[in-house]
DNA sequence: CGAAGTACTTGTAAAACGCAAGTACACAGA
DNA sequence: TCTGTGTACTTGCGTTTTACAAGTACTTCG
């Protein structure tokens, strides 16, 4: 029983995070960590995309002051950092799943594995399993 | 059975279609397109977050290029155009839930209604058919 | 100790954006 | 028919952000 304003309809939801989901590097640091195992610095900046290493420290900074990635010093390298999803940043995996999802359907430039897309559609859950799982397994060290 | 390079680990998905995702305001505009029930450039210019009347013109062209959202002048207002979400648009709603639901969770300062989080939560389905059945009803004359 | 690796910082030119004003067409009333 | 208003843009320009190149600081390795 709702009678709303002609401002919102019988839902109205959403207030987006534009610093995470409206911007493009942001978004490939958070792949990067999700889905290619990256961890340090040197990783990101030679993803294919070709970020620039002023603007990635910037993101990673920003990254780490809104709790979604976590910073450490390599302890058997010093010179090194380790930067890892924290369970907030995990918790995007679904995001990350769906814009896979809809790229692979529309974006003939998506690369998305066929095997990757098929699970996607036939067993979500296991899928963000196996994914997280991955995770924990390279974190745990 | 994988035995992947170091680039990759066992699943090794995505590529970004970061002029959609990557960007703000493309996200602000799917947004009140598919929840906030407007359809006139007027009404995307009126958003709280207040979008620059050329950037609003250049996305728009941008994602009627994509074949994200169709284009169409007021049949019984010709100097009006009415912005509608293509089915390619459409099945962004998933992704659009998904940021609905982290932002929910985590951002202080996230509007979405309670209701809606929780029949997110309990019916996602449900809740994405009904999203889709108002854009058909509002649409469909 | 010197060279190479790693994570940044700084400077500068190019690009994108924000803001204000202006244009073009449709419609409604005098 | 003329005038004013509504709607959808376009244009110009100052500011901010980004991209690219170079430099700095600390660590590790031989």
């Amino acid at each position: 029983m709702e009678h709303n304003s002609d401002r919102c309809r019988s839902h109205c939801p959403i207030n987006f995070v534009l610093e995470t989901f409206g911007d493009k590097w942001t978004l490939l640091v958070i792949r990067d960590l999700m889905f290619h195992g990256k961890r340090h610095y040197g990783e990101f900046l030679a993803s294919d995309e070709g970020i620039s290493t002023n603007i990635l420290a910037d993101r990673l900074q920003r990254l780490e002051r809104d709790g979604i990635i976590e910073k450490e010093v390599d302890p058997s390298h010093r010179s090194k950092v380790i930067y890892r999803l924290s369970p907030k940043g995990r918790d995007l995996l679904p995001v990350l799943l769906e814009i896979t999802r809809w790229s692979g359907k529309y974006d003939s430039k998506s690369n998305a594995p066929k095997a990757f897309l098929t699970e996607l559609q036939k067993d979500r859950r296991r899928l963000a399993a196996r994914v997280l799982a991955t995770l924990d397994e390279a974190d745990d060290r």
